[in-house]
DNA sequence: TCTGGGGTCCTAGGACCC
DNA sequence: TCTGGGGTCCTAGGACCC
């Protein structure tokens, strides 16, 4: 059996761990950039606020309702979750870290009839060392076991989908469950399904497994062999090493002049080569993504990338390259709203192919190495871009995206703190 | 006026090989 | 009249996940 170990509403509830003011207010957390609705507790979406809407639509019911409103504070979030992962720790020996906010865990050798203790005790357990509150869905595979963990929010205890020792509550399970809410079915296909008339788990689960795959191809007949019971996807405790890495931002502005824009390509250029080192990889197939508006007001996407003499991951050649990229795309006719970098061909960097045409000696690309590796250290010790590439100009940030809402880093940084008042020595 | 920032996998089509 | 049969690799686009 498998276990689904979700977070409710975890955005909002990370919000509410320093403010219990606002348990059972309505309140909601914005993306990046304050753009849209990326998570909303129970009351806002009791009030109709649909995911993902832009915030823009929606001013008018967040005045009405008075809902709070929080910028994304993922250093509250990622600390929030590394504590709940060492907890879950203690609980399973094999986990795999699927999200931010949910977690695979493996209870192969676990007696039937302890399941039931074991979530509950588990969601016990979160919601009071950490303040957060979970959702447990145990199952003999992992969509039934996320299936499970959405119906557990329902009933608030942990819910044992086993289709073998309980037939009636399996069917009854999947016949309540919406095609929308089964994991590998998205809006395209949820829409295709209830065209034919299929509008819930129990549904998809009967149609033959030949149709399946040709509506919808291999991954139609995972997700049906899972709701039938079978095991399709295995445990990942162990993350292969990931393909391709992006770091992008909308801006806060809109901009149009070159100078601005290198100074915010050069910074995702270094974060980029910062994140390769840290993952010990290397790019050989790098480049540069951008989005603007032409003067007719058309929106485009505009991606340039260009092969590596030599895979690498030091910052000043990335930063380079995306300036070149940048140079040979710019317009100062368009309106920029968005950049980004991103590396695809991500191989270990242990593994060195010299070229003979390479404009660095391995000699240098030695030192280079080196110095990276004491700029990171630099940085890490005294902060972020203590030391950074002259291009980055740290003192032109204009295009930082905006978070007029953010909340205190209230766990990670010394200065922001929560202070407790009131109290009498 | 105004819409995030990451990822993965699959498929189809084209270029190329013999 | 009539033109094979097998591969691989790359790319772009789309679907899905959080």
């Amino acid at each position: 059996m498998f276990a689904l170990v979700d977070c409710n509403n975890f955005f909002v509830s990370c919000e509410r761990l320093f403010r219990p003011d606002l348990t059972n207010q309505p309140v909601l957390v914005l993306s990046n950039n304050d753009g849209c609705v990326v998570a909303r507790s129970q009351e806002v979406r009791e009030l109709g606020v649909p995911m993902g809407v832009p915030y823009f639509q929606i001013k008018d019911v967040v005045r009405r309702n008075n809902i709070q409103c929080f910028s994304s504070n993922f250093a509250l979030y990622s600390d929030i979750s590394q504590r709940i992962i060492s907890i879950l720790g203690q609980y399973a020996a094999d986990i795999e870290v699927y999200s931010i906010d949910e977690a695979f865990m493996d209870l192969a050798n676990m007696p039937i009839e302890n399941l039931q203790s074991w979530g509950d005790d588990l969601t016990r357990r979160v919601q009071r060392d950490i303040g957060m509150p979970v959702s447990v869905g145990i199952a003999p595979n992992k969509t039934l076991a996320k299936l499970a963990s959405h119906y557990a929010k329902k009933q608030s205890k942990s819910c044992i989908i086993d289709p073998s020792s309980n037939h009636a509550n399996y069917t009854k399970i999947l016949e309540d469950t919406d095609v929308d809410d089964i994991w590998g079915v998205g809006r395209s296909n949820s829409a295709r399904l209830k065209s034919v008339g299929i509008k819930n788990a129990l549904q998809l689960s009967g149609v033959s497994e030949s149709w399946a795959h040709q509506v919808f191809g291999v991954n139609g007949v995972r997700v049906y062999s899972e709701l039938n019971g079978k095991q399709v996807y295995s445990l990942e405790a162990h993350k292969p090493p990931q393909k391709s890495l992006m770091v992008s931002r909308s801006f806060g502005h809109t901009i149009n002049n070159l100078y601005e824009l290198e100074t915010a390509v050069v910074n995702f250029a270094s974060r980029a080569g910062y994140k390769l080192r840290r993952s010990n990889q290397q790019v050989s197939d790098f480049g540069i993504y951008l989005r603007f508006k032409t003067p007719d007001g058309e929106t485009h996407n505009q991606m340039l990338s260009a092969k590596l003499s030599v895979a690498s991951n030091d910052t000043p050649e990335l930063a380079g390259e995306s300036l070149r990229l940048l140079r040979e795309a710019f317009s100062p006719d368009y309106g920029y709203k968005k950049a980004g970098v991103f590396a695809n061909n991500l191989t270990s960097a242990n593994l060195c192919q010299v070229n003979l045409l390479d404009k660095l000696s391995p000699k240098i690309r030695q030192k280079r190495t080196k110095l990276m590796e004491a700029m990171d250290n630099i940085n890490q010790k005294y902060g972020n871009d203590t030391i950074h590439v002259g291009a980055m100009d740290t003192t032109k940030n204009s295009w930082h995206s905006q978070k007029k809402r953010i909340s205190p880093a209230y766990t990670t940084d010394w200065l922001q703190l929560p202070k407790v008042s009131g109290l009498k020595d």
